[in-house]
DNA sequence: GTTACTTCTGTTAGAACGCA
DNA sequence: TGCGTTCTAACAGAAGTAAC
């Protein structure tokens, strides 16, 4: 098995007369730089893919991106475009049939696909096999959830060499391999992107939620200063549950001063 | 700056149940 | 069957975080 670790540059659109950044719908997003590391089943460095994007929906660099990537209009302007460099990163992913992708996060997961579709590329023989190292590295350094780790975090925190600068898609790419090295366990197994352009809050979710007693319980406990009885741990459970109902909530006016 | 994602919270629709 | 009550699930919006 090979993983290739990668990641994307963005460009947006930037009205310089209105002092205002515009979005293309179909593509808010345009890649503007792809690095990539190919490690070999044994997480050894065998293969690295850099490469700039000509800029074809946002002609010029806008001033918050310049700022943060320290990619300028020039950089860019003689840079292969998007559908030449895709082939050859298509070519520098797959050489063998189970390449994992491995992404910080999914955004660029899912920017790269909505790149390719945008230029109306084939992305059938792409890898869909990814791993999310931002996700198994907020778990591995127990962040609560819904709390996700930064890249340049998980790096300070592992102790690592931060000898290259951040907002670089090659060197950023090379910080995800080193975390994922560090991190992974055999518990880590890639799952299968599928490429959506529906918000996920449109789609429902069919997890059930339950109550998390010794949490509720524990919060009583910590406000009366003891423990629980069985009794109590009874009306406790009752009293959560019809209050969720909102049944005793009576309507009351409130008089605004006009 | 914008966009996306996840979680939390409040609200509401409707299912499930009991009773007449 | 129809009505009222109880409860759950789904939804929308806000907040927090991270990406560029």
């Amino acid at each position: 098995m090979e993983y290739v670790v990668f990641d994307l540059e963005f460009n947006q659109g930037f009205d310089k007369t209105l002092n205002k950044t515009v979005s293309n719908e179909k593509c808010p997003f345009e890649i503007i730089q792809i690095g990539a590391i190919k490690l070999d089943s044994h997480f050894n460095i065998i293969g690295t893919f850099n490469s700039y994007v000509k800029p074809q929906i946002y002609k010029s660099i806008h001033p918050f991106v310049g700022k943060m990537t320290g990619i300028k209009s020039e950089d860019v302007i003689d840079a292969p475009p998007f559908h030449q460099v895709y082939k050859e990163f298509k070519k520098f992913v797959s050489t063998k049939k189970n390449t994992v992708l491995c992404v910080w996060g999914t955004g660029d997961l899912k920017e790269l696909f909505r790149n390719i579709t945008y230029y109306d590329l084939p992305y059938k023989t792409l890898s869909k096999s990814y791993i999310n190292v931002q996700h198994y590295a907020s778990m591995y350094f127990n962040n609560p959830a819904g709390k996700s780790i930064g890249l340049q975090n998980a790096i300070q925190i592992l102790n690592l060499n931060q000898d290259k600068s951040y907002h670089n898609a090659l060197n950023d790419a090379y910080y995800t391999a080193q975390v994922f090295i560090r991190i992974y366990n055999p518990s880590i197994v890639p799952d299968v992107y599928t490429y959506t352009t529906v918000k996920s809050n449109s789609i429902k979710r069919n997890t059930k939620k339950q109550i998390n007693y010794d949490k509720l319980f524990a919060e009583f406990s910590k406000i009366l200063q003891r423990n629980l009885t069985k009794e109590e741990k009874k009306i406790i459970d009752l009293a959560y549950k019809m209050g969720k109902t909102n049944q005793f909530l009576i309507e009351s006016t409130i008089y605004k001063k006009r």
